[in-house]
DNA sequence: GCTTGACTAGCACACACGTTCGGTATACAC
DNA sequence: GTGTATACCGAACGTGTGTGCTAGTCAAGC
């Protein structure tokens, strides 16, 4: 299967079928797909459609029009946004480091969670990092876990944010309740107590967590 | 929109549309569509066509092959279902009564929750219980949680169950082990001490935990 | 009887669209 | 040099496919 390298043409050939698909409700024909990488030449076309065919990146059905789709890997990336939701795994949380916010674009991504609207209605900026160790046992999260995060860079009472302390080079998480100047992080365990924390300057706070998926076995 | 009455031979084109773009990723043709309702003329197809998108069933583009596709509303009728998982809400969990194990239908129940694939492989009789209260923190479950398990009465080692312990008339949610005839149960935070049961029959298992869910805010 | 509207069949036409073939250019190996 | 593989172009070819036209059937209403 996948060979790996693409050339950017194919790259972008993959792109417009699934964007097209999504759009029109049907696949592009050669000379559309042709026209949006431009390419003038429908053989060009046919030419790099069977090389995406050979590395697994599409299936076609020859002879008939539009009889081209992409693999159900590659389709999940395009569907209906209005259902359904992709989320990039952007990388691990643990105690010891700050929460990495990559900017890669979701596309460049490769590991993805799914989740139905059901689960998170929030509309944003929302990335998904795997829980490593078991330092969060206090926020009730557990090694392995998924946290669903949306990037905010400020927090209202009660939320459940993951902040950095760069007082004590831990990154935790906890509800957040900023009162009197004073900022209070409660665990979500009720049988352990807050931190206080009197500078609210050494609180960084790197998003807030939306949702949280254990999946066992 | 939506006139209502439908001929047989309409809901027939309207579920072959269906069935064919979901399974073939691409429209049919008119002449396909003719050939699955046992129409022999492309014209009667086009004249059912155009009062199917008259009345809103179907969005056509005119001149473009396989230009045919079902309204937003009746596709979803067709997403893949493989894809995606329906699991009832069969009611909620907590400390002092037994997992109600309802038998009520998929179908019947109200309440729902949608998961992507990505999330649960696992085929099987799968339901979901809403956690209700702090009992459970023990297993790193908290109040509000939704925990989606599977109807099993027996478990393998390591696998975590709601089990019915009927000598002290607790549900709980704990690792299951069972070491040369006696179980022990193992609390998922790891600073919390097992329960040893000398006696198997007092555990009763309601079922095997697959996925938990917490949703902030 | 006649007309009208709904539904159907058959078929030819024109263009939409996939396929094929002859070429060109470049890079690499022998 | 010759050969081979990759990547591209342009044009012709043939089939795929929507459209339009003519015509027939049947029931409802006058």
């Amino acid at each position: 299967m996948a060979k790996g390298k693409l050339s950017t043409r194919q790259e972008e050939m993959i792109q417009f079928i699934g964007r097209f698909s999504r759009d029109k409700g049907y696949p592009p024909t050669i000379r559309q797909i042709g026209e949006a990488v431009k390419i003038s030449s429908t053989s060009v076309v046919n030419y790099n459609l069977n090389k995406l065919e050979r590395d697994g990146f599409i299936l076609r059905d020859l002879k008939v029009s539009r009889g081209v789709r992409l693999t159900d890997d590659y389709s999940r990336k395009f569907t209906r946004s209005s259902d359904r939701l992709t989320i990039p795994l952007a990388g691990v949380i643990f105690a010891s480091e700050p929460v990495l916010v990559g900017d890669t674009p979701q596309t460049a991504t490769d590991e993805v969670i799914e989740l139905t609207r059901d689960l998170i209605r929030d509309e944003g900026d929302l990335f998904a990092l795997r829980v490593k160790g078991n330092s969060m046992i206090d926020a009730m999260v557990s090694d392995g876990d998924i946290v669903i995060m949306k990037k905010v860079d400020r927090a209202r009472n009660g939320e459940m944010v993951a902040v950095w302390l760069t007082d004590r080079n831990e990154t935790t998480l906890k509800h957040f309740f900023l009162e009197n100047g004073r900022v209070r992080l409660q665990p979500a365990n009720p049988t352990m107590k807050p931190i206080m924390i009197e500078d609210p300057s050494v609180v960084e706070i790197q998003g807030k967590v939306m949702l949280v998926v254990r999946q066992l076995n």
